[in-house]
DNA sequence: AATTACGCCAACCGCCAGTGC
DNA sequence: TGCACTGGCGGTTGGCGTAAT
């Protein structure tokens, strides 16, 4: 069995055989077509690489800010985004996300992966004594709403100077992405649109915590190319 | 010129859900 | 109902090219 970067020779007998019988049955393609391959790795070469369809390249401008908005919408579903990304894989777009946006964000400070400001602010833990002996730890959770949870479990928050000039100018507490209730449609990716990425993009999200959606309603959205995206609240 | 550090990306790995028996 | 098999996904790794020292 082959690992490693496939050959030429390989990339044509893939490519012939597939031609010519279509995507079959991946566990048998690669006796069949003559490849030392197991078929997962046939399948990945195929998909991630081989496929007529691919675009390949650097990203578009307006590609990235799609990826960066959906990532806020969807987290690392990376075979969700690409699908909205005609000739894009879940491989490229992850790859590029990991090497490209995730930096530019993090240098625009830009927490990636909650896609919010990054907070200057400190927290201090509460002395021991402030402590009440609960079951819950010691901390004792007190119900004043004009305060963070943090802070409502006897955390101090506070600001370095420097931090807090930055408070001052742009509220730097605030959330970038606070409460997304969007109304978008995604429509099914055009393969003629030249600026397929941003047409169209409308669907219903409710920007929540996805936890109660199964993998499987996930993957029956992706598979059947819905056009409507349905998150899970 | 040689060595080291870094970035990119193709490929692999492990896990999970669906399906068929 | 349980098991084996398969496809698909996200995380991670390794190799290569390039930049920096």
């Amino acid at each position: 069995m082959n690992k490693g970067a496939w050959s030429k020779q390989e990339d044509q007998k893939l490519i012939d055989y597939i031609n010519k019988h279509g995507e079959v049955c991946w566990r048998t393609l690669p006796q069949a077509a003559g490849l030392l391959r197991c078929g997962k790795s046939c399948r990945l070469r195929w998909i991630n690489y081989l496929r007529p369809d691919l675009k390949r390249g650097n990203f578009a401008e307006d590609e990235e800010d799609l990826i960066i908005k959906l990532h806020a919408l969807l987290g690392n579903r990376w075979s969700l985004i690409a699908g909205r990304l005609p000739g894009r894989t879940d491989n490229e777009v992850k790859n590029y996300w990991n090497s490209h946006i995730k930096r530019k964000l993090i240098s625009k400070g830009i927490d990636p992966n909650n896609h919010r400001l990054i907070s200057h602010k400190k927290i201090i833990p509460p002395p021991m004594s402030d402590c009440s002996k609960s079951s819950s730890g010691g901390l004792l959770k007190t119900n004043n709403n004009n305060k963070s949870n943090v802070e409502n479990y006897g955390y101090q928050v506070v600001s370095s100077d420097e931090d807090e000039s930055n408070n001052n100018n742009n509220n730097n507490n605030a959330l970038l992405l606070p409460d997304l209730n969007l109304d978008l449609t995604i429509s099914i990716p055009s393969s003629s649109s030249s600026s397929a990425v941003n047409k169209n993009l409308k669907s219903t999200i409710h920007h929540q915590h996805e936890s109660n959606s199964s993998r499987r309603e996930r993957n029956l959205l992706a598979a059947n190319n819905s056009p409507t995206l349905l998150l899970f609240q």
